[in-house]
DNA sequence: GCAGAAATGGACCCGCAAGTCCAAAGCACG
DNA sequence: CGTGCTTTGGACTTGCGGGTCCATTTCTGC
């Protein structure tokens, strides 16, 4: 089913997704008419509809899997690195120096909430995203672990997942609040509670086999 | 501007509201029209624009600030109550099964991402919300720190943020996940780092470094 | 029971934006 | 170069749904 795509056809399909993204992180998903989506983009409805048979709802989509990549990738290289606490903190930092830049302009917003009614595959996209981020943290714990720096008896999949909500919270607070303060607490309270329990084990110890 | 509302008028306006609020939180905001809530509700165009002039917005609004109240009147009275470690953990049970009996149909998804676009008070009524649900939690950390069970130097400003985050992100991934895992892990942690902290007192110190 | 206001019903209007269609232009490759 | 595709442009259709309007009924106070 995969039509023939040339290479300019290729770039009009990547420069659509691109414009659509950038004006419904603008204006929200429901303000944004594929009328804007042309203008924006200097395409007509014609090629809109040639790329995108089923229209509205499969653009959205590629716009999702687009703005869910993107929300990891800005991320990088730091989290698929979180090997030693400056790494973490380095982590820390990115995240809260992005969304704050980001502030009310959420692509998770457009996601979850509006694009999640209409499209039922983008549910599995936001599930799909949320299960890499919160893998990448799991990782991370682990890591740290084998180098001692975390106590061997802390459930990393708990963890992760408080602080993956932890951080969707933090930002869903940004939207209301305009303020980072409770990403940052999310954030600061976990990876401080990470910290601690090294200590707290009491034997500062290696380990290699469990 | 307060028009005369006799007392049938007010039953009928908060039929409407209360049927929209089911109709929304049934199929999300943007799939339900003034006909369906007419239908849900038995009553006619005229009755929707006698009692909400301003349309859908100011509806919307009205079962906005609805399921706000709800939101917090659900935790009650445990959230009002938080002054032992029972209450925190019936607190905490209530919260779960809630949710997890909502599943999917959550009243914050539709308030939030998308009513929050088109009506500007409906950002109001969500800060409105977090601010009392957060300061609730601060009373309840501040009254066991009065009785001792929780440390003094916790920032119960601090700790509340953080607890409120992973609440609400807990919660948004409920929706796209259909598991409490998430909302759990962060209640939990939380908690029990709040409990921790009171024994860990005195002889432990917390770690300033930068 | 009789003003006057509130409550109700529902027909109608109207604009908007998604989706359709086709004709024309561009391009690829033999 | 010419045949058959991909690509592009844009006019047109269509349905949906919010909002308007007014006629009718019901209620309230006197």
């Amino acid at each position: 089913m995969t039509r023939a795509l040339t290479r300019k056809g290729e770039a009009t399909r990547a420069r659509i997704v691109a414009g659509a993204a950038a004006e419904i992180r603008e204006r929200g998903v429901d303000e944004v008419r594929l009328e804007d989506v042309m203008a924006h983009t200097g395409t007509s409805k014609g090629q809109l509809f040639h790329y995108f048979p089923d229209g509205k709802e499969e653009l959205l989509l590629a716009v999702a899997q687009h703005e869910a990549d993107q929300v990891l990738l800005d991320q990088e290289p730091m989290l698929s690195n979180l090997t030693s606490w400056p790494a973490w903190l380095a982590w820390r930092a990115r995240l809260v120096e992005r969304y704050r830049a980001q502030g009310v302009k959420c692509p998770l917003n457009g996601l979850l909430g509006q694009t999640g009614r209409r499209a039922p595959g983008a549910q599995a996209i936001v599930t799909g995203l949320m299960w890499r981020w919160q893998n990448a943290i799991v990782e991370g714990i682990r890591h740290m672990q084998s180098t001692g720096d975390i106590a061997p008896d802390v459930d990393a999949d708990r963890v992760a997942a408080a602080l993956l909500a932890g951080i969707q919270g933090g930002v869903l607070l940004l939207l209301s609040t305009g303020k980072t303060d409770h990403l940052e607490a999310a954030l600061d309270l976990t990876i401080d509670s990470l910290r601690a329990g090294a200590r707290v084990v009491g034997t500062q110890r290696r380990h290699s086999d469990d």
